[in-house]
DNA sequence: ATACTTTACTTATACGTATAAGTAAAGTGA
DNA sequence: TCACTTTACTTATACGTATAAGTAAAGTAT
């Protein structure tokens, strides 16, 4: 089937040289000492037989490989299900890209997590790795670490664990509820991306944003609160189900945009306005967040940024370079659009 | 640094046999009649070092990688701009994984093309490719598989190739604006994703686009069509400038759902309304599609399926087995919603 | 009892590369 | 001229595995 490959012995056979020659050539040996026209009688023969070094033969011997491994937590029906993590995965790649690295993307089932990542690891198939920070990441990375393996947790952390790239989203969460308070509202609602206990930066949040109300003087009440799944239907139906409550919220705080957008549609299709008769908020700002009707306010994090740096920070961690800033925090921005209604207040304020 | 990596080598050692034993044991190697008391010493000895094979060296011996290659010929900024990238990917990935291969995802700029997929598979990294449909991957992939090489291209492609994965697009671009002309529209424009020329099956699009129009007896009317990138921004814009048209459309097909979704915004930012003043079709059944207001009348495609069915080819092929079917074409979907009027429509005849 | 087969391994080799160590010839300095 | 260095290579080995080929002991058939 496949034309015969062409080796490195092929060409040193060729080239009326050895192996080791060609090697030498081919690498930019200096210390080879390889004359200037051999060297261009190898390279023009090597040309000649379209040779291609074997990757696999040369990360043996090398004991490195040149891929690096991106472990994704999530359950298949949830990885992609934010823009996020595309985000992350298009920051990353341009990096390592450069560096002349591969990306190896392993999603892995909660399990068997830690045992899909060891055996990424010792079977020599990856040089580093970037794990998205979860549950039972921090566990992981010390566990890592402690064995000398390149690793960055990369994602929203609570705890700044060594070595990582997260976004300051507590200080998002924080800025984005009491902007809420500053337009008036005391009955704000919060739709989780995920049920209790089982994200980690979900629960984080959520204990923030009780905290921002109590520290607003207004007390927290947990039956303004629901749990969805990342998607925009478990949203969508949260939504509808906040808006049975009596008094009803008169703002809604979604931790995701794609589920605050879903909860605008279940306000407008209830026969209420947004942000007249209920304030939304996202956070992510999604792709989508401008142009929505009206156009959702959120919380503006750097993804592509926080692969890029996850990126450079795991090709220093390969070349045994400790990184300047070893858990690095993005700032994050907030974005006031129409959702949340401050262009109303404002009119209100320029009579 | 890293505590010493186990091989087979030290099981041996330590099991009291040979090399060679623990491989057979540990690949339960039949004819190599081991005993059940070796075995279970081996198999003992084997998981208190915490051995884990050396993949690199395994793909050496064999001659076959466990990673399959994924190359994206989008630019860095598009390639996640929509989630139906994602949506393959995640279909894509959950076959392989089944069948003990990992996903290595390359990305390829337009120069080096052939050569940056040439280089993984000569490098031995891949044990088989999918390839993205785009310009040139029917070049691509008939070169590859002159050469024996286990390629799936997947997408949307025009003339079907082996071997491929591909959605009946242009049957649904087809459906989608008889839809409209059914609605009684006339005036359609059409916000393409890409730049003429670009993108094969935008072009595609376009053409029967236009087609479909003038089979209803509707001269096409160029002025009608402008071009988007794929991102919302760009459909915001064209949408803008489509508004500026005398007459005015009184109907709009986005190429995808992104843009058609940023299309609305436009049209209502100008005090028009979705779908009395003009309706809005999309292409992809974006997740967003059904949360927006209005909902969003699109083209459904499987594209998780197409990632499925991508995976289970390329199964095939590597396993020397001729693909039952050699270019599958899976149907697209016609999803109603509020923004085309339809609904609209109905409510008129029922008076 | 001898020839042959089966069992249960071990020994040896190959995969394709990188690189340390070796070597012959040419060049250099005093 | 002789010892020493430099040049320009070649030879040899290692990476960790899979597997063909070899082998000693035990079992079986005649």
């Amino acid at each position: 089937m496949a034309r015969k490959k062409v080796t490195s012995k092929d060409v040193a056979k060729a080239a009326g040289v050895s192996q080791a020659t060609v090697s030498y050539v081919l690498n930019n040996v200096d210390r080879a000492n390889i004359s200037e026209k051999t060297r261009l009688h190898v390279q023009q023969i090597a040309r000649d037989l379209g040779y291609t070094p074997n990757v696999v033969a040369r990360s043996l011997v090398q004991g490195r490989s040149i891929n690096i491994g991106m472990a994704l937590f999530h359950p298949h029906e949830q990885i992609f299900i934010d823009s996020w993590l595309p985000n992350i995965l298009t920051g990353f790649g341009s990096v390592i890209q450069q560096y002349g690295f591969r990306l190896l993307v392993e999603r892995v089932n909660d399990k068997q997590q830690y045992e899909s990542i060891i055996n990424l690891l010792h079977g020599h198939e990856v040089a580093g790795m970037v794990v998205q920070s979860t549950l039972g990441s921090e566990f992981i990375s010390t566990e890592l670490i402690n064995q000398g393996i390149p690793v960055v947790i990369f994602g929203s952390l609570s705890e700044h664990i060594h070595y990582s790239v997260s976004s300051d989203n507590l200080t998002g969460v924080r800025t984005l509820i009491n902007h809420l308070i500053g337009l008036g509202h005391q009955r704000i609602a919060c739709i989780s991306y995920a049920p209790e206990g089982t994200v980690e930066h979900a629960s984080d949040r959520l204990t923030t944003y009780y905290e921002t109300l109590a520290a607003a003087g207004i007390s927290p009440d947990p039956s303004l609160v629901r749990f969805g799944a990342f998607d925009p239907f478990t949203g969508y139906e949260a939504m509808r189900d906040l808006l049975r409550c009596k008094p009803r919220p008169t703002a809604v705080f979604g931790m995701n945009d794609t589920m605050a957008i879903a909860a605008m549609a279940a306000i407008q299709e209830a026969g209420l306005r947004v942000p007249e008769d209920i304030a939304v908020v996202g956070f992510d700002d999604d792709r989508f967040a401008a142009f929505t009707t009206p156009s959702l306010t959120t919380i503006h994090e750097s993804q592509r940024e926080i692969g890029h740096h996850a990126g450079e920070m795991l090709i220093d961690l390969l070349n045994d370079v400790k990184p300047a800033v070893p858990n690095l925090i993005l700032p994050t921005q907030l974005v006031v659009r129409k959702s949340c209604g401050a262009h109303l207040t404002q009119q209100d304020l320029v009579p």
